[in-house]
DNA sequence: CTTATAGTTGTTACAATATAACATATCACA
DNA sequence: TGTGATATGTTATATTGTAACAACTATAAG
């Protein structure tokens, strides 16, 4: 409902150029984007929301009869080891990843609201916090940074106030 | 076992400051704290490790035989309501928190060989976090910032080297 | 004291999330 | 066209977490 006036944006181009991209780098990297693959990412653009895995399931059903818990799971894990969606933590869920051509690891602002989950580089954030990993002499695999709350969008339309 | 040689600390009192904060928190704001909270809070502070609600269900069974799922996962809650302990929304699992008495949003460091977790304030971090949540006009609720990987008693254990 | 009430725990059942293991099918290239 | 690697089908089960209602306990007001 309030998810449409948050979509300035027109939705569309995020699915093809997320598709388009994947299928050219699984071309270049040599794996396969199969039908099933192809079809759990077209459902987790469907929107900006983080999408759980029960849910792709029954989504993907009309188009795969024989689905079950594993096929959901295994295109899932190709598609995060590929890069082309995150896992959010916090949700047991997942969103794609916006930006396949540089970084991963992102801050995920995530909306108690309206749902949408956004992608934010914050490069001072990473940059404050890679140093302070090296001041703990701590050796980064993966990181994790989700932040819940109220994203602008939602609280424009209650307060109608807008800061700076 | 490698474990045992990063507690260059003593993990009494951990413990005992925990538990001590804690009751004396619990005195302060009017809210019980029953055996089996203290229990579970006790059992969750017995290492650094992240622990799973289910390993709690089986550890607390010896003091509390009639436990239940919805036994652990309530004192969990109030543990969490309270401030004393924190979910890792990465593993599932929870930590002790270091500091009862100032902030909550703290930096994990989650080790991936000892399965130590840091908890780390990172004031220039969470500066920089605020800024750029500030600027996304993203209210916040709360926060999970959560790094994977290596700590600095691993390597130096493999190495021998000490990076400054 | 005692009794009303809020808070806590017991108990059963089940929902939601995720993986293991092995059989079968398909792809991609020699 | 056969062969090894990759992907999927299938069944079963493990793990994590909640709902709902009954019974008990602490506490504090009368």
């Amino acid at each position: 409902m309030q998810s449409d006036q948050i979509k300035q944006h027109n939705h569309e181009n995020c699915v093809t150029t997320a598709l388009t991209q994947a299928a050219q780098l699984c071309t270049e990297r040599g794996v396969q984007l199969t039908a099933i693959r192809q079809q759990v990412l077209e459902l987790i653009w469907a929107d900006h929301h983080a999408v759980k895995a029960y849910d792709l399931l029954e989504r993907i059903k009309p188009l795969q009869s024989a689905a079950k818990p594993a096929t959901i799971y295994r295109a899932l894990d190709f598609l995060r080891e590929q890069g082309f969606i995150h896992r959010v933590e916090s949700l047991n869920a997942f969103i794609g990843c916006c930006d396949l051509k540089t970084t991963h690891e992102q801050l995920l602002l995530i909306c108690k609201q309206c749902e949408n989950v956004e992608e934010r580089h914050a490069d001072l954030v990473m940059q404050a916090l890679s140093q302070e990993l090296q001041n703990a002499n701590f050796l980064v695999h993966s990181k994790a940074i989700e932040i819940h709350g109220i994203c602008g969008h939602c609280t424009q339309e209650k307060n109608t106030v807008v800061s700076a």
